[in-house]
DNA sequence: CTCTCCGCGGTTTTT
DNA sequence: CCGCGGAGAG
């Protein structure tokens, strides 16, 4: 018979001890009697090559300590001890994210044959998230995906479900987990033979769910620390190795699974529920009689496992299977002299005493286990051996633990540990104190059954109910016979509207082929085309396509085949040429030529005109146009070209345009020339939100619609279902501050939610930390020693319902880092698209950082919008002209405006930019938000100094 | 062709 | 300050 314990961490995960290497596992091991050891952390990269250097091969599926590293004067073992010990990869991979509607939280242990097994998985993992930060990796990532991404891997892979009950990361757990192994592993249900039953539940406690029936039940301990070692494990009647392993998992009876060694469940964290801050224990009878809430603070209890088996089991107490594996209780040995000596378990006398035990008689798990009475008498004296007796017959005190705190065993009663206290003599030689028998434990669920109370799913938000329009929408979809300009704000329906209206003339008989849908970008024309789809699913889709594409396919006709656009390096590198000869910077002279190609005519400054000829010439000669030349070219051809101009003047019936606060003047000189009488303009946008003028687009046209489209109508939509009533209070009060007639006055349809608040903090390194704490804060928290430091309830929020933005990429590294090491899954916009993304992208489940521009058209029920000082927003560059201020004003109001439900503004009191270290007050723009409309964090707390993780 | 060292420039971004 | 690109060397 052997003892596995496939579940540790190494030193490279969040709160373990530093002095977690392969030859203390070794030792630890022999100290406990284990046999066979999941090395742990497999995933990470660093702690996986002191694996690989310290492991050799046993050549039956399995690894052992290099001979030469278990000699050393501090890995001496007691030769009672003593015996091999054999190690597999294994490690554990924390799955944060959304599934129905719901955020999930699921912990998986994975066990794999070899290291090139563990090395093509950390290769598909390192492109998902981070992994080179904390041994157990969190990542935004279903976890069905994982086994998929797992088992693509290495087929013989082994994926067990981790401590299936605990209420915070778990398959079953009561906050964030699922009712049915299908529901969460869906068609790779059968991929999973073994589920792990944590600390806080044991086998019998299974056993009364006939759904489990067809599972290993296992148990590991989870260790953070070597002493932590064995706590709990598996007896197997097979080899140490991997391929013995996993056939005894998948068919336990046959291949050999014996049982487990189980902690008595009372004694885990989360057995009984309750509150931990309210100092409030209940059992969950208590629980419901309350109807979840706490008396005390009035939130939601703390759900534990005992609760949720019997919302979950459907056999009574006492109920199972025929066929039960063996199981049994233990307390670890130095809890056992803890109560024989009458001193906290890790104290100076109980480490002697268990140093002793274990020399002159065995490892723990024989101490405890097998060892005769009379052997324990003979070392440790007949308190031990009386104590040891009480905790194999069960004959134990109980107190359950509730919400991360653990529970307590007591081998004695309170009045025979005060007679022990006066005894003197515990230890060896004692006498043996009178028992009296304690409450047996015969079953942890000493409660009548309760009446099962269907937990539901929490429902999402419910699919959009299909067109429906409010009147000014409405107005808008019907308004014709004159060209038409709305006015959008954010969260109006913009792009509904823009569907709905071609919808609406499509059905009453126009032609799809004459009606052009407009974008600026091809990601925007693919989302309408798609929209515009659902809407119509019968009918054939309009033309929906950019400025560029419909410049191009003007030209295409004009010049009786498609315009060659040569590519941007090329385009770098002609202005390159040029500017060399001008004795010009390549970037300055690049920026003057791009802006002036937004305008049909050629540039007006005459320092510019040879260069910009030039720059033409250049394109001639290699008979190739630029990007923005597919517009400028276009419309000078339909100038030119009656013929053209008449064809294109009545091609289109209909013309929806967005986004038209973007739009320069190219662009709408080209709009003018395709709107001919019969056509239908419909264009809308939001001069609020213009935040382009850098690249030439001209916010003044929006207001100049009237006159480049005589007797054009103009409409607002006023409704905002977007931004709870406080965010749109505050991002209104700051457009204020620039009047504009026509802006119209946003309604907040989307209900009231909390203020924004605003975080001054000393540093970008404090201001990162604190973005990250609220973010751990409202996923509620990502590993347990958060959760336990009562990380709130959380918010139901998902890390993909989050996004940081800021005013410069270059303040995007720190929040990344703060978000790593606080273990939130996150992804990076990247300036230019990646060019190859991996093949199996699973859905984003992260909190996004991006840049304020990047976010526009984008939002988010939780937005951290960072960096909000003097210098940084209005940007001021150093040694440049600074950037347009009613312009940076508009991007703030964009970035606002992103926000559904939260909203969380900071500032640093000290930044350093370029290697300048400046000390900049707040933003000019918040002085323009009126007090009422926000509030502060008091007198943020410091960060403290991060642990570093890892060597990466 | 590849490596290293130095100097300088360094918002926001789409086609 | 620090990353990239150009230049020069091997």
């Amino acid at each position: 018979m052997i003892v596995a314990d496939l579940h540790i961490h190494s030193r490279y995960s969040r709160a373990t001890a530093r002095d977690l290497t392969p030859e203390s596992l070794w030792q630890a091991a022999q100290l406990k009697g284990l046999d066979l050891l999941g090395a742990g952390d497999c995933t990470h990269p660093a702690w996986l090559a002191e694996l690989r250097e310290k492991l050799v091969e046993t050549g039956d599926g399995a690894y052992q300590l290099r001979p030469e590293l278990t000699s050393g004067p501090a890995s001496a073992v007691p030769e009672a001890c003593r015996r091999p010990v054999r190690f597999l990869l294994s490690g554990e991979i924390s799955c944060i994210y959304k599934r129905h509607g719901a955020t999930r939280k699921v912990h998986l242990v994975v066990i794999l044959p070899d290291f090139a097994a563990a090395e093509a998985v950390n290769l598909r993992l390192g492109r998902l998230g981070n992994i080179t930060s904390d041994g157990r990796p969190i990542l935004g990532l279903d976890v069905r995906d994982l086994v998929e991404l797992v088992l693509d891997c290495s087929p013989e892979a082994i994926c067990i479900p981790a401590h299936i009950w605990t209420p915070w990361f778990s398959l079953f757990g009561s906050k964030s987990g699922f009712d049915r192994i299908e529901d969460c592993f869906a068609d790779l249900t059968g991929q999973i033979h073994a589920l792990e039953t944590g600390l806080s539940s044991d086998p019998a406690m299974n056993w009364r769910l006939s759904s489990l029936d067809g599972y290993t039940l296992v148990s590991n301990s989870d260790a953070h620390s070597p002493a932590n070692l064995a706590r709990e494990a598996n007896l197997l009647d097979c080899p140490p190795s991997f391929p013995a392993l996993a056939a005894a998992l998948a068919d336990p009876w046959e291949k050999g699974f014996v049982g487990t060694l189980e902690f008595f469940p009372d004694e885990g964290k989360y057995h009984l529920d309750g509150h931990r801050k309210c100092d409030l224990r209940l059992d969950p009878v208590e629980t419901r009689r309350l109807n979840g809430r706490c008396p005390v603070c009035g939130g939601p209890i703390t759900v534990g496992v005992l609760s949720r088996v019997e919302d979950l089991a459907d056999r009574p107490l006492g109920g199972g299977p025929a066929r039960r594996p063996h199981f049994e209780y233990l307390v670890p040995l130095g809890e056992v002299l803890g109560e024989v000596l009458q001193k906290g378990p890790r104290t100076k006398g109980v480490l002697q005493a268990q140093a002793e035990l274990t020399r002159r008689l065995g490892p723990e798990l024989f101490v405890l286990r097998q060892a005769s009475p009379e052997d324990l008498d003979r070392v440790g004296g007949p308190v031990l051996a009386e104590a040891i007796h009480r905790m194999r017959t069960g004959k134990v005190w109980l107190e359950g633990g509730y919400d991360g705190e653990f529970g307590v065993v007591k081998l004695f009663a309170p009045e025979e540990r005060k007679e022990l206290a006066g005894q003197g003599r515990l230890w060896r030689g004692a006498e043996k104190p009178r028992p009296q028998p304690a409450r047996e434990k015969a079953n942890p669920a000493a409660q009548a059954p309760l009446p099962a109370e269907p937990s539901l799913p929490l429902a999402g938000p419910g699919p959009s109910p299909g067109l429906a329009l409010n009147p000014e929408q409405q107005a808008a979809v019907e308004a014709s016979g004159a060209p038409l300009i709305v006015r959008a704000g954010p969260g109006s329906g913009k792009t509904r509207l823009l569907v709905a209206r071609a919808a609406r003339f499509l059905a009453a008989g126009a032609d799809p082929a004459r009606m052009q849908l407009v974008t600026f970008t091809r990601k925007a024309a693919g989302e309408l085309a798609q929209r515009l789809a659902d809407a119509c699913p019968t009918g054939a889709a309009a033309r929906v396509g950019t400025f560029h594409s419909l410049g191009r396919e003007v030209l295409t006709q004009a010049l009786g085949g498609p315009p060659l656009v040569i590519d941007e390096d090329e385009r770098l590198g002609l202005v390159a040429e040029l500017a060399q000869k001008a004795g010009l910077k390549a970037g300055e002279l690049a920026q003057h030529l791009g802006l002036a190609k937004q305008r049909v005519e050629d540039p007006g400054e005459p320092w510019l005109r040879p260069w910009f000829r030039a720059y033409q010439e250049a394109l001639a000669q290699r008979q190739a146009l630029d990007l923005d030349d597919l517009v400028r070219q276009a419309v000078r051809c339909l100038r030119d070209d009656p013929e053209l101009a008449r064809t294109w003047g009545q091609r289109f019936q209909h013309l929806l345009v967005d986004e038209y606060q973007d739009l320069n003047p190219a662009q709408v000189e080209f709009l003018r020339a395709l709107a001919g009488p019969q056509c239908q303009l419909a264009a809308i946008g939001d001069p609020d939100q213009a935040i382009y003028g850098f690249r030439g687009a001209d916010r003044r046209l929006f207001a100049a619609f009237g006159q480049d489209f005589p007797g054009a109508r103009v409409l607002s939509l006023r409704d905002n279902y977007r931004n709870r009533a406080p965010i749109l209070a505050l991002a209104s009060a700051l457009m204020t501050a620039e009047p504009d007639p026509g802006r119209p006055q946003q309604i907040a349809r989307a209900g009231d939610g909390p203020l924004p608040l605003l975080a001054t903090l000393p540093s970008p390194e404090a201001e990162a930390d604190w973005v990250a704490r609220q973010v751990v804060e409202l996923l509620g928290g990502v590993d347990s020693r958060q959760v336990e430091a009562g990380a709130d309830q959380g918010h139901g929020y998902a890390a993909r319902d989050i996004a940081v933005l800021y005013r410069l990429h270059a303040q995007a590294p720190l929040l990344a880092e703060a978000l790593a090491r606080a273990g939130a899954p996150f992804q990076v916009a990247a300036r230019e698209p990646l060019a190859e993304t991996d093949p199996l992208d699973f859905k984003a489940q992260r909190v996004s950082l991006l840049s304020m521009h990047a976010a526009k058209g984008l939002e988010f029920p939780v937005v951290f919008v960072t960096g909000l000082e003097e210098g940084l927003l209005p940007y001021l560059p150093p040694e440049r002209a600074p950037a347009d201020p009613a312009e940076e004003r508009r991007l703030l109001y964009v970035a606002l405006t992103r926000a559904g439900e939260r909203l969380y503004l900071s500032r640093a009191t000290r930044r350093a930019l370029y290697g300048q270290v400046r000390h900049p007050g707040p933003s000019p723009l918040l002085a323009d938000l009126p007090p009422g409309l926000w509030s502060q964090e008091a007198a943020p707390r410091r960060a403290r100094k991060p642990r570093q993780l890892g060597l990466f």
